[in-house]
DNA sequence: TTAGGAGTTCGAGTCGGCTCTAGGTCAAAC
DNA sequence: GTTTGACCTAGAGCCGACTCGAACTCCTAA
């Protein structure tokens, strides 16, 4: 039994994000409301939460996320789909780091381009000049 | 000496990409003109635009490779900032990676999860249900 | 009983990084 | 000589994922 700004506390969401999902029908489960209108969260909220966060943070578009909490919405017959739509996002994955890591040579390269050219001349530098 | 889409097609950038590029100060050295008033590139663009082009999908933000953009442009002295600069990238995208990696590990403990539920009942599923 | 704080809805605004459109110039091919 | 296609500028539009604001309702505690 929890409210929203715990919720985004636990979640590192903004209360407006939070809303904002719902509203968006990233919750697998409905968010009860108490007497006054107020939502009223559980720990599965937070934990279904946590996972989408994650998603987000590699890069899953919303779309993505809702139609995956769609599917287990539906209950069980849906794994292939599911099961689909994780590989594919997987392979996303895996494809980025591999980039990432490629990009990070060129950048550790330049860092020791540049840290050799301090280290010849700390005062005048007289390298190469460019790039 | 190249025409803009032949950089296009180089870069990988769409032409209007590169025009854009060009009005926000992302090129080291000025692009000159033909008589009809038409962009002349060289290798040399090619060369910084690739490596532009390196940074952004590594997520560097425009203005920082503006800024490294105008270090270069002022020649030796600035090899400091620029150090400076690819220093703070470099960490940034490491821990771009490490998030990543994260997130694979459970995307991919998700698929053995759908894997081995899918393995178990191929015909009717009977899993656990949530999530 | 009233002030404060946390919650609500709905809709508008923001931001980065392009992308696209309109309206025009120019050189070459037909 | 006109049509085609690539180029130009300036500025508007788009997209995703929030973020923020206004105007309101509650509950609680002084």
């Amino acid at each position: 039994m929890l409210t929203i700004s715990q919720v985004a506390e636990r979640t590192g969401l903004s209360v407006h994000a939070l809303r904002f999902y719902e509203q968006e029908g990233i919750l697998a489960h409905p968010v009860e409301r108490d007497g006054g209108g107020r939502r009223v969260y559980t720990e599965e909220h937070v934990d279904w939460l946590t996972m989408c966060v994650l998603l987000r943070a590699s890069g899953m578009p919303l779309p993505d996320i809702r139609r995956y909490t769609e599917l287990v919405r539906q209950g069980p017959g849906t794994e292939d789909e599911r099961l689909e739509l994780m590989r594919a996002h997987q392979e996303r994955v895996t494809g980025q780091i591999d980039e990432l890591t490629r990009c990070l040579d060129l950048i550790t390269f330049k860092v020791g381009v540049y840290e050799d050219r301090l280290a010849d001349s700390p005062e005048r530098v007289c390298g190469v000049g460019r790039m």
